[in-house]
RNA sequence: GGUCAGAUGGCCGAGUGGCUAGGCAGAGGUCUGCAAAACCUCCCACAGCGGUUCGAAUCCGCUUCUGACCUCCA
């Protein structure tokens, strides 16, 4: 299953005709979360995106090595020699070993990507488990001449890179206004020039995350462990790299500079960047401290939720939008996406009884083609997801016999809305896997009992059953050849 | 201050020169004992001002506003 697919490709700014450079093999590396914190909806953007993207390739014959890393080592909260680890503030807060602080929201973010269903990575690998391939790097930058050493950190030497490479092509920057308009900040007395960046950092005595390196006691820089690990696993240079808009710079940028300089070789051929979730118009952050966990959004216990939503709605939510433009939460867009998707599951399910007819008066010829187009046109999910919609019209308005769907068309119905729905946009229903055997018999018990009471014009009766299963999440829906059928949710 | 993105109907959100995006909400109707769901119909927007063009939400210029990045961040 072949596609011509089309990348945005941040380098270039421009989208491009994806081509592996080993067909039919993909490496793609996503840069994975800091684990110091619960995840929250921001996170979910990215990962979700790029689930879908791996679950496109895969689905067009590719065998696709996915590696997301996890940050544990713990990087400065600011760019000075004063700043604290986040991972060990974050324990020195909590009364706990900095490991158990990882391990936490390492299991929490599995949890959170689990009920998301976005699948795991090929390869998760943690920083900390990669402490003597970065100092190897460090070395190698060390020898060309692209970093020095003080008071036992090491630099690498931007001015230096930059006057035989660009430094700056990914992210649109000029060295010379980096120059003048980087902040100055404590402690860059180290520091050869302001936008020069650690590939070492030297640990305080008080300092618990550390390792024995050349330069003495200390843990790697804040872009080293991406570079050192998707060289690793993916090799050089590799087809797609991917992670939020916020990373293009600094991080990615220096990703590419350490990579030419201690290899000589371009690390990577496309650069993939989603951009973010806002919420009141700002970006949700951590650091900005205006973040919802994805917990909360479960729970609904978050002030500016007024109720919760569920895993499906909030995957639902981030597919509605294409991955480069900012996405607004609130609570009436995700109100408005737990409606659409219970909508697109209900037609699946009406789909399952609709009866073939002898012709089929809508085009559902074209809407394979359709949803290959959007998804080959840089992943256009939004397009996709409307696509499906004229599915689900399609299906409910045969199932209202409004229309008719020939025997072939509505097995190409099925096979179009299994395939988008759930195989490459990876949602589920919910709804159905709630309801287990006994479930389904009880609930045949009671429609039969309140069908008894509405024959006898105890609507009384009736409308009391009705009303106490959907206080439980329980829908009856009254046919017009007077079955009834039940939903969960 | 610099760089780069945006500004689409009540809300969310696709769309880069001509053909209905879509969803949610709202209005009317069909169906129903009543509901819910579903179906049908309606609501035809593109920040402002110029320009290019037979034709612009879409291209160009200016203006206004917003955001991201320039410090950790998905």
């Amino acid at each position: 299953m072949s596609q011509d697919i089309l990348l945005y490709n941040s380098l270039t700014r421009k989208k491009e005709l994806f081509q592996p450079l080993h067909p039919p093999f993909i490496g793609i590396y996503v840069c994975g979360p800091t684990v110091y914190g619960p995840p929250h909806l921001g996170h979910a953007r990215p990962y979700v995106v790029f689930d879908v993207v791996i679950r496109y390739f895969e689905h067009c014959g590719f065998k696709v090595r996915y590696v997301r890393n996890i940050t544990d080592v713990g990087h400065l909260e600011g760019d000075c020699d004063e700043g604290e680890d986040k991972i060990l503030k974050r324990a020195r807060m909590e009364q706990v070993e900095p490991m158990e602080v990882v391990q936490r929201y390492t299991r929490e973010f599995h949890a959170a990507m689990d009920s998301l269903n976005v699948r795991s990575p090929s390869i998760e690998p943690l920083a900390s488990g990669h402490i003597i391939e970065q100092i190897e790097m460090i070395k190698k930058i060390m020898s060309a001449g692209l970093a020095y050493e003080t008071n036992g950190s090491v630099y690498f030497d931007v001015p230096g890179y930059a006057k035989n490479h660009s430094y700056g092509k990914l992210s649109g920057r000029v060295l010379d206004e980096l120059l003048t308009y980087t902040r100055e900040l404590e402690g860059k007395e180290e520091k050869r020039n302001a936008v020069d960046f650690a590939l070492w950092k030297k640990a305080d005595q008080r300092h618990l995350m550390r390792w024995p390196s050349p330069w003495g006691d200390g843990f790697p820089g804040w872009h080293l462990e991406c570079s050192v690990m998707s060289s690793k696993y993916l090799g050089e240079p590799f087809d797609i790299h991917g992670g939020g808009i916020d990373l293009q710079f600094p991080h990615h940028e220096c990703e590419i500079a350490q990579s030419v300089a201690a290899s000589g070789k371009e690390p990577v051929r496309c650069w993939m960047h989603n951009n973010l979730i806002t919420i009141n118009g700002r970006k949700m952050a951590k650091s900005l401290n205006n973040f919802i966990t994805i917990e909360q959004l479960f729970t609904g216990t978050h002030p500016l939720l007024k109720r919760s939503y569920s895993p499906m709605t909030i995957r639902f939510f981030i597919l509605q939008a294409h991955y480069r433009s900012t996405l607004d939460f609130s609570n009436e867009a995700l109100e408005a996406a737990e409606k659409g998707l219970q909508k697109i599951m209900a037609s699946v399910k009406n789909l399952l009884l609709l009866k073939a007819g002898a012709a089929t008066s809508s085009d559902v010829k074209s809407l394979r083609k359709k949803c290959y187009d959007a998804l080959n046109d840089d992943f256009n999910s939004a397009v996709v997801i409307a696509h499906l919609f004229e599915a689900a019209r399609i299906s409910n308005a045969a199932y209202a016999g409004h229309e008719t769907v020939s025997a072939e068309d509505l097995e190409e119905l099925k096979s179009v809305m299994n395939l988008f729905t759930f195989d490459i946009l990876g949602l589920k229903d919910e709804n159905f896997a709630q309801g287990g055997k006994s479930v389904e018999q009880l609930m045949e018990i009671i429609i039969t009992i309140r069908n008894r009471a509405r024959k006898n014009k105890d609507f009384a009766t009736s409308d009391a059953v009705r009303d106490e299963l959907k206080k439980i999440n329980i829908q009856l829906k009254d046919e017009k050849d007077g079955t009834t059928r039940w939903e969960m949710g």
